[in-house]
Order: C-alpha cells, then structure tokens, then sequence
RNA sequence: GGCCCCAUAGUCUAGCGGUUAGGACGUCGGCCUCUCACGCCGAAAACAAGGGUUCAAGUCCCUUUGGGGUCACCA
C-alpha cells in the first residue's frame, strides 16, 4: 500500500531535554491540525534515548505545556495507544531485534573504534580540509567471522549502517518534490549505540515503521538526514512514509530559533501573560496563511481549511511584536469574567499569592503597601532606568559585568529545577569563581531580577518569579550593562 | 569547506504569466477624546541581481548573490 493511502496517523517525537520548545508547539500544531482534518490520529512519542541529556522533569512539562496551548494527543506515553510503549528507552528490545535484521542482511555492520579514535579520524579531516566529513569505514571491512568472535567477546562496539557507496538517495519532500543526494554524502551512521540504545536515526525509522506512521512532519533541519531514514527503510524492506519538511523558525537575524536570542520556552510564553489561544494562532501564522487576508482563526477553523499547499517555505523571523497584538485582540474580546479567570490562572491565583506573602508580609506594615511592594512579582520586563547606575561591580568592566551575567544564565539554564537550594549553589559558584564579593555580586542580581535595591531575600524571590522570567530579566540586564560605557 | 533548503517592504504573508503588487505587525501623521488605551482614517515602505523562455514575467528555467540548515555513540 502506498504511504499516502493509509490511514493518516502522524506524530511528535520530543526529546526531554529541557524546557517545553516552542518549535514543539509549532511543530506539533501542523501534525494535529493535519491529522484532526483528515480524521487520523496524533501521537506523542517521547525521544530519550540519550540518557546523559534527559531531565526528570521534562517529560512532564511537554505533557503540560502541549495540552496548555491547547494540543491532544491520541496516544502518547500518558494516555497509552495500541502502538506502545510511547517512550523510546522502553523499546530497547525492539531495536535490538531491529538492528539483528539489520546485520543479517547486510545494511550495517558492527564498528569496533574508539571515541578516540573516532575524534583522530575527524580531527585530521578538518586539517586536511576534506570536503566530506565522516566515519573512514575503518570496521566496515571486518571478516564477518572475526566480528562475531570479538562481539561475543564482550568487546565495545556500536552498529553501523552501511550506506552503499555509490549512487544516489531520492527523498520525496511533500513540500519541495524530489531531493536528491549524492550517496558519497551519507555517512556510515551510528544506529546503535554502544550502550545498547539506538540513535535517534535507527529509532525513528524503526518506531515510525512499527507504529504505522503515514506522514513525517517535522522541521526542516531533519532533511538532510532524511536520506539515512530512507536507506534504512530499504534496509528493511519496508515503504517509507511521506516527508514533510516545515520550515525552521527564526530568530531576528534569521538563524534557527535559539534561547541566546529569543524566549524559547513555552512556559514563558505562559508567564509572560500570552493567552494559549493567541500563541497557537501566532504559531500558525508562521509559515501558513488562512486563505485571505484572515489572520486571526480558532484552531478549529484551522484544522478545517488546512493544507499543504498554503504553507510557505521562507523561514519565519519569530515575532514578538505581532504575537502581542494578536494576544491584544483576543484578551479583550473575553468578557469581564473570562479576564479576571485568565489572571487568576495566571499570577494571582492563590498559590502564587500565598508564595508572594510569604516573602513581603514582614516587610509591610498596612494591606495597601503590598501591591507597590510586590508589583515586579507581577510584571514582565522591567524598566531599570532608575537603577542602571547601580548595576555596577567595583573595578569590573561593565562589558566584563555583562557577560559574567550571561554566564549565570546559561549554568542556571544546564541545572534541573529552579529552586532556593539550587540558585544559591550556583549562585555562589558562580561569585566565587569570578572572585566578586557576594554584597556586590548579589545586589547586581537583585537589581537585575527585580530592579530595586531592597527586595525579599534574592534566592527566594527567584524561586518565586520562577525560572522564566528570572532568566529572562538577567539576560536583559546582562544587555543593558554590556552596553554601558 | 562539502551537501541540501530557501528568497515579495524592517517583520509575517497574498500572488500560482497580463494586478495601480493586496493584507497584517511595526513605524510616522491625523481623527475621536477629560488623560491613556481601544477604534477609525491616511502615509512611507517590497518583487536580491543578471541572463534566458514568452506577445507578456514577482510568477517558468539557468547562473550569481544573499540567508539558513546539516555534516556526533544529541535529537
């Protein structure tokens, strides 16, 4: 049966690495408004076959995050599904299984060589200035016989696909009609790692297959190592489904879309006081047009009008602006009540009160002084106007000020969670490394993270503002001092 | 650098051989108005360049340029 007679089923394969991407929104959003038209199913399949990167808690916050835009899924790893399990480190058996067939019909081979000498390999390639860069097919030549001995053995050794030598591989973009790529490209590709987990080209190729995935929608970085998907499925016999590369979105200056330059998290989104509705409609915007000159729709009627051929290829510059406004449109078309729902879910709902109070009810001494005391808990970005004189360290270059702040960020960003313990620890780390003295060290982050001199006790404060907005403000501040003279 | 993708205003886009190149965000100006915001009206602002094909190219082809992605035991 050809691919794109079966039954739709599409789905997102996410790795829990860190927070909720908005590009898994995006991405998210065309498979579902895709399936829920064509009456298929959508799935959720959880990519954490690199134990080093996965994180505990972010599993989690996909589920959240997806279903906060306003996404569902038809079977994932929380909800179950016939095609299960949904989470790629409880299918070890399967690829295994797999990468027997593999081996047996002679697509890949077992690879002996070491990461040092994997790293020899390239190092002299990029010295040489070899236009193709890539594993030397050291082990590819092995006695079938030797390689089964030193297997058996107990030897290290990962599986190599065996990408043929000459020709070449045709990928059949829905999008962009015919691909063509020389075969002398393709790298002999890790399937299997030796470990034992597969690599994300092995898995996908493998679960795709298993859980009858009919159309691949992801982004469009994945292209070129589509050809390795493509001899993988010919590597087991078996049909490939189509491909759909959407375009990357963009940070101002075109680049992918990253954290350094752009709000990434969906979760900032949300405590930036973004209506789900609006971010959706945002994030179908970027790449689709309705038809028209609509640019405001539901996710129901985009489902409805939804297609292929109105999707744009030109990556989208990620636009704050534009998303605002459209967030404007909807917020005041929500009645009185619908609002005052809306804030009570977002900062003023009890629990975040409570935390709030806990913090300032020392500091005040009638009810009325607790909205000026505690107005940055509940606003976005800060005006530091008033205080960027202080934001200062003795004897540091504000330039060396700057970018010490940057630094914070990105070693808060490596760390799991966002509490007390955790941002005093490398808070301090941090200072220390730096030689700063903690006063000035400390009074630099609390100015950055509240825009005052006098706050509640700096860690607690940015445990309760939460991971978002705390980095969000440290990296605006870290700005503003660089730009000093 | 090799390979691949892409190309209409600052940004998101419509256009699918014949249009005064349309809409939106942003910007600027005006109206409304007790202020502000909303709303309304208006303005500036684009087919990357060069070759073809064609009676006719933003639309088709090629080249160049520019941008992006990718070249891991990460996904």
């Amino acid at each position: 049966m050809a691919a794109t007679d079966r039954p739709v089923r599409v789905r997102i394969a996410p790795s829990p690495t860190g927070d909720p991407h908005v590009g898994t929104a995006y991405v998210a959003l065309f498979n579902h408004a895709f399936a829920r038209q064509q009456g298929g199913k959508f799935i959720l399949r959880i990519e954490d076959t690199d134990q080093s990167r996965a994180r505990a808690d972010s599993e989690q916050m996909i589920f959240d995050a997806l279903r906060w835009v306003g996404l569902d899924w038809d079977e994932g790893p929380d909800v179950g599904g016939p095609f299960g399990p949904y989470r790629q480190s409880e299918r070890r058996a399967i690829y295994a299984e797999h990468v027997a067939i593999l081996l047996q019909r002679g697509a890949a081979y077992r690879c002996f060589c070491t990461a040092e000498r994997l790293t020899e390999v390239r190092a002299a390639q990029q010295a040489a200035k070899a236009s193709v860069l890539g594993y030397d097919r050291h082990c590819r030549g092995l006695d079938a016989a030797d390689s089964d001995r030193r297997a058996a053995a107990g030897e290290a050794h990962v599986i190599r696909l065996a990408a043929p030598l000459k020709g070449r591989v045709v990928v059949h973009d829905r999008l962009r009609g015919e691909v063509p790529f020389e075969v002398t490209q393709i790298d002999d590709q890790v399937l299997l790692k030796s470990d034992g987990m597969p690599t994300y080209h092995l898995a996908n190729v493998v679960d795709d297959h298993l859980m009858e995935i009919s159309h691949v929608i992801r982004a469009e970085e994945w292209i070129s190592s589509t050809p390795k998907h493509v001899l993988l499925y010919q590597g087991f016999g078996w049909d490939p489904p189509e491909f759909i590369h959407l375009p990357l979105l963009r940070n101002a200056d075109k680049s992918k879309i990253s954290k350094r330059k752009n709000p990434v998290s969906i979760n900032y989104y949300r405590d930036a006081g973004i209506l789900p509705q609006a971010l959706l409609n945002f994030l179908a915007l970027m790449g689709w047009s309705f038809g028209g000159d609509r640019e405001k729709f539901t996710l129901a009627e985009m489902i409805e009008a939804f297609g292929w051929d109105k999707v744009s290829l030109g990556g989208p510059v990620f636009n704050l602006d534009k998303l605002v406004w459209l967030n404007e449109k909807y917020l005041h078309e929500l009645s009185h009540e619908e609002v005052v729902d809306a804030l009570l879910a977002w900062r003023l709902s009890r629990a975040h009160l409570v935390e709030v109070v806990r913090l300032v009810r020392e500091r005040i001494k009638r009810l009325d002084e607790f909205v000026p005391a505690t107005e940055y808990f509940f606003s976005g970005d800060l005006d530091y106007a008033a205080v960027i004189a202080e934001m200062v360290v003795p004897d540091v270059e504000p330039v060396r000020v700057g970018r010490a702040l940057l630094e914070l960020v990105e070693r808060l960003e490596a760390r799991e969670g966002w509490d007390h313990a955790m941002l005093e620890e490398e808070a301090r780390a941090w200072c220390q490394e730096l030689g700063w003295k903690t006063k000035h060290a400390f009074m630099l982050l609390r100015l950055a993270v509240t825009g005052r001199k006098a706050s509640p006790p700096l860690f607690d404060t940015m445990a309760v503002l939460g991971k978002e907005v705390s980095r969000r403000r440290l990296r605006a501040a870290a700005e503003l001092v660089a730009a000093r003279t």
